[in-house]
DNA sequence: ATAAACTTTCAGTAATTTCTGAAACTTCTG
DNA sequence: CAGAAGTTTCAGAAATTACTGAAAGTTTAT
């Protein structure tokens, strides 16, 4: 399971990167090194190439499963677990966008909804919860947004993102080409 | 600058969420701090208020004038600084965005367009190279993308967003609408 | 049943990130 | 220009998060 510098390359970056898309260093190496191997790899040739301990190994195993990123492969003779990814990069990318949803949006959806049903106690909270309903309405507008275009599928979506400035003029002659959706504010 | 309870649990909330929004705890507790009162807040207030030190204000305050959320208000009168919101909630949502966009994704771009000018030195690496293109590409597509949004403008966006399943349907009438943009794949 | 091959768990340690508070700095004011 | 009012910086402390490795657990083969 040797590197080549170029996969080394590729792999640490995603490490460093791994904090910010919303798991760590390792968990972003092993999801790295697992999308760029072609053949599926063991839990141990993982540990070995990245230099980490196999406790931790099966640790970033573990989370990026629970994300959805990479699924486990039996290979016929073999008795340990060989790793691959869940799919091509268009459907990872979807299930750390919608993971990300989940964890990053929706608790406050919820707490925001709390809040609102509470009748505010003077008009500093009658403020406080005007805002706070502002953002619920967007955060509820991004949420079904999103889902939306997840059910477009790749191909459209891809039509969709490539149509660039399109979209604008689109928009405005939407109105005679959906007579029944009325403009909604 | 007592905080009220609606106000409390709010701010400690987003204070839970900040570092899954790309901040940290404080930072994110001034921001929703400032968001939600409607008056101009000094730094001596909001430390007061979080119950963090002065130093920590002025760290966390100055992060966010770099994220571009909150801006200084010059009170007349008084000798101390003041701070505001920058903008409405979807301004602010686009700066994180945005923001997000340039720590998150423009550095892998960056770096994959170096790994993909050289020439693979086997069979292993023209493979990873293939998928670090496809990675590429679609990197680029949310980057054009997201800067297409952001061009809308909230109210179109609104819009868009409002159109739900419209989209689909709209996307099957595209060519239609818009002969000149033959269908890209 | 026993052992071999492999995986997971988790207590303790290491690394990283965040926070404090005192000192240094910057304005303003008289 | 002295000093009061305020802000920033940054070394070290505290808190959090990630990692190791040994022990416990699981599965398969004999």
């Amino acid at each position: 399971m040797k590197m080549t510098p170029l996969i080394t390359s590729a792999v640490m970056h995603f490490g460093e990167m791994g904090s910010r898309w919303g798991f760590n260093r390792t968990v972003g190496q092993i999801l790295a090194l697992i999308v760029l191997n072609e053949e599926p790899i063991s839990a141990q040739e993982i540990a070995d190439a990245l230099n980490i301990s196999r406790g931790n190994t099966s640790m970033g195993l573990k989370e990026l499963q629970s994300w959805r990123l990479v699924k486990q492969h039996l290979v016929p003779g073999e008795r340990k677990e060989f790793f691959i990814p869940a799919g091509d990069i268009w459907t990872l990318a979807n299930r750390v966008f919608e993971e990300r949803r989940k964890r990053e949006i929706d608790p406050t959806m919820s707490l925001l909804r709390d809040l609102l049903l509470d009748a505010p106690a003077n008009e500093k909270e009658a403020n406080a919860q005007h805002k706070l309903n502002e953002i619920h309405d967007l955060l509820e507008s991004i949420t079904a947004w999103s889902e939306e275009l997840q059910n477009l599928g790749p191909e459209k979506l891809n039509t969709l993102m490539k149509l660039g400035s399109g979209v604008g003029r689109m928009l405005e002659l939407k109105d005679k080409l959906l007579p029944g959706k009325s403009s909604v504010n």
